[in-house]
DNA sequence: GACTCTATCTTTAGCAC
DNA sequence: TGTGCTAAAGATAGAGT
């Protein structure tokens, strides 16, 4: 039995490939959990994949059950006040959020296109997954990767 | 030295909980990055929290440098009818999720106010990091969430 | 495919500086 | 605060069922 350590580069093989992201990917939704409740933090993971046919969220069902647990210990009477305080305080906060992000979205159409052409170069099964709700994840993700891919291009 | 194993719940001691958090952190981003690149699928992890200012987000650059290889590997030819064929598609589907979106914002405002009372239960040091950035990923957060906490409200 | 097993590799808790 | 160390805990590659 060789049970060697493996270079960190694509997986060839489809067999292996696939076993090894679903033992991986269970990992990692482990450590999100385990880093959340350790440190009493939100952390979530997103994976998007052939093999699933929606990404998948390791969101913290624990995250809720703290939140929860902690309004319920609460008296009467300071949930009330503190529901009125925060209410007003977050809707404020909610509604300038929202705008933001209609602004954002509205700015980042000339990039999208740019991001749109490049997705072209992706295999053909990646464009199958994308379903409506998949959409508003992918546009998160390439966002987020905009700048690094933008600096590649000018290598290009 | 005792180097036990610990048990998996929230570290009330400030100093070594925020070590943990540092290490913990950097694994998870490492174990990411690890699966993007061996599995050549797009995943990312986003960690909320009162350590850092701005939500930390493992996004992989090595997403973008292999979708810009594909792309310059390519014939002249296939990368302009490539872009235009799904440009179109893509763009439509874009278009479509920000709709989505909208109208999925506008659905949520009743949910959301329930949510913004239990915040009222939220430790004051996770309120004061409410920038007007990091909200678009807490209203992500909170609405992967929603489902869980309105189970345990339930039960309440 | 989806399990189990386990040798080996990797992460990290607890310290020390 | 940050960096380094190391033994124990934990993850997982490869194989078998």
């Amino acid at each position: 039995m060789t049970r060697k350590k493996i270079k960190l580069a694509y997986i060839r093989d489809d067999v292996s490939r696939k076993v090894t992201f679903k033992k991986r990917k269970n990992g990692l939704m482990k450590k999100v959990k385990e880093l959340s409740i350790l440190c009493g933090i939100d952390a979530s993971a997103i994976v998007y994949s052939q093999y699933d046919t929606k990404p998948d969220v390791g969101s913290c069902r624990d995250v809720a059950r703290r939140i929860v647990t902690r309004f319920k210990q609460m008296p009467a009477r300071d949930k009330s006040k503190n529901m009125l305080n925060q209410e007003s305080f977050l809707r404020q906060q909610i509604l300038k959020a929202e705008e933001q992000l209609k602004k954002q979205i509205k700015e980042n159409q000339e990039k999208e296109i740019m991001v749109q052409s490049m997705r072209g170069s992706l295999p053909a099964d990646w464009l199958q997954n994308l379903s409506g709700t998949d959409l508003n994840g992918l546009l998160l993700s390439i966002e987020k990767n905009i700048e690094a891919i933008e600096e590649e291009m000018q290598e290009a």
